[in-house]
DNA sequence: GCAAAAGTGTTTCCTTTACACCCATGT
DNA sequence: ACATGGGTGTAAAGGAAACACTTTTGC
């Protein structure tokens, strides 16, 4: 039997948080398909490379990070026959989270807040909205918000990373006592920060990766969410919106 | 520049809860590499056919459930080079969800409880893993407990599941509250269903995705500690006969 | 002194937990 | 009657939310 074969990409969702907005690193397309609008960085894999390492080489040669503190993690794969006009590309996206870096070695890459990416090249704007969702779902459960932060921050760097990234203002006392309390969540360095008021302390990331209990982001907006309609096959329900996002339940034939 | 193309295929993690055991669906394999072990079902991708549509065309036909309500979502994608040694095999990983169902189709494929899984074909133990960790997370959060139950259920077949998958004990008394409170969990059907003691009032899935608050599993115990045993179900062959009828029915045209 | 930001204390509310107790059926 | 499992009531413990208040800097 013959089994096709297709070539297979990784592209990113590189986010930061930088002037008070969630932004992404994007580039502008100069020829191709979708020529002139913001694309994501993206590259094939080699046939003696894990995903990993693919992910790896696209963040310091193609996004232009080669050395910066990024986060990466999988974050889903898109394989819509379509998503690539010119041939069938199966992608798998990795999210990338990063402190406020200084601009990319790639002169073309640049970051753009998420919420003026409306219009992005092939299927991107959903792999950007899927990157974003589980970035703000991570934030509860876990102590990522600190992959935003540079090497040493303040309680008060933290809490505005998760109210830009949740959009949301939250009580910077309880904040405070949740995120000292927690378990192996911070690690108190012993200097301080000053700007405007009172000094504060700096801390480092702890190695605790799980929030337990989870900071729950404030849910007063009903679902505004629509999962993307999903021809289903046979009988089975396939949900293919990723953790956490939104409805997808289908009745079942 | 050449782009390397490489076959890529849908492996599923099926799990399923039957007779007090986290099972899942597997074959034996009786050639070519791992001869003899255990492996997922899989298949590759057709040119012209997404990801979810393999992941229901290898459920329908190679796993042999074609009209099983399994609720199917992408768990995650292994692409390490050497993970086929023939050839090398991306492959997308869907985690489905089952009722306790009849024997499939296929009569190679057989439900194994994931605890005596312990080796497996290529990466498919690593696989299986994530598949069981991801289950178990979204109990916690999600509503996607009913989905191991059948088409109605009472409150104590929905805490048996989470008590299987979690192998943890819950309140029985306490679960009721929380999953009868929670808002569009369950929706009553208005019949009951006797079984020993007093009739239990039977529930269909409500349309609600997410449980909150969520439901947090104890994470009190000590990776050591003895699991508190939990006592097989009433009168299970009963309960099983009973399910294969109503399952059995053949689809409507 | 005053503004600004850091951090603590305290009260209220809500959820979870633990468990006593009653309910409805089969034998 | 009694065993069995279904379901409610209730009080205690713990965390979250709201906010008064103190601390420490810059100007």
């Amino acid at each position: 039997m013959e089994v096709p074969r297709v070539a297979v990409s990784v592209d990113l969702v590189i986010l930061t948080v930088r002037e008070s907005h969630l932004s992404a690193l994007v580039w502008r397309r100069h020829a191709g398909p979708h020529r002139g609008l913001w694309a994501l960085p993206g590259g094939f894999i080699r046939l003696e490379e894990d995903l990993p390492a693919t992910a790896a080489r696209v963040l310091s040669e193609r996004a232009g990070l080669p050395d910066a503190p990024v986060h990466l993690e999988q974050l889903r794969t898109y394989g819509y026959p379509d998503r690539d006009p010119r041939q069938r590309v199966v992608s798998v996206a990795y999210l990338g989270l990063a402190p406020d870096l200084p601009a990319p070695d790639q002169p073309q890459m640049s970051w753009q807040p998420v919420g003026g990416l409306t219009e992005l090249a092939f299927d991107h704007h959903h792999i950007l909205q899927d990157g974003v969702e589980r970035a703000r779902a991570k934030l509860e459960y876990t102590s990522l918000g600190a992959a935003f932060c540079r090497d040493e921050f303040t309680v008060a760097e933290l809490r505005r990373v998760y109210e830009i990234v949740w959009d949301t203002r939250l009580d910077p006392r309880n904040f405070h006592r949740k995120v000292t309390g927690a378990q192996r969540f911070l690690v108190e360095t012993g200097s301080m920060s000053s700007s405007g008021g009172r000094p504060a302390q700096l801390y480092r990331r702890g190695d605790a990766d799980l929030l337990h209990p989870p900071m729950l982001r404030p849910r007063t907006r009903s679902a505004g969410a629509v999962a993307p309609e999903i021809p289903d096959g046979p009988a089975a329900v396939v949900a293919d919106a990723s953790l956490l996002v939104g409805a997808n339940r289908t009745p079942v034939a």
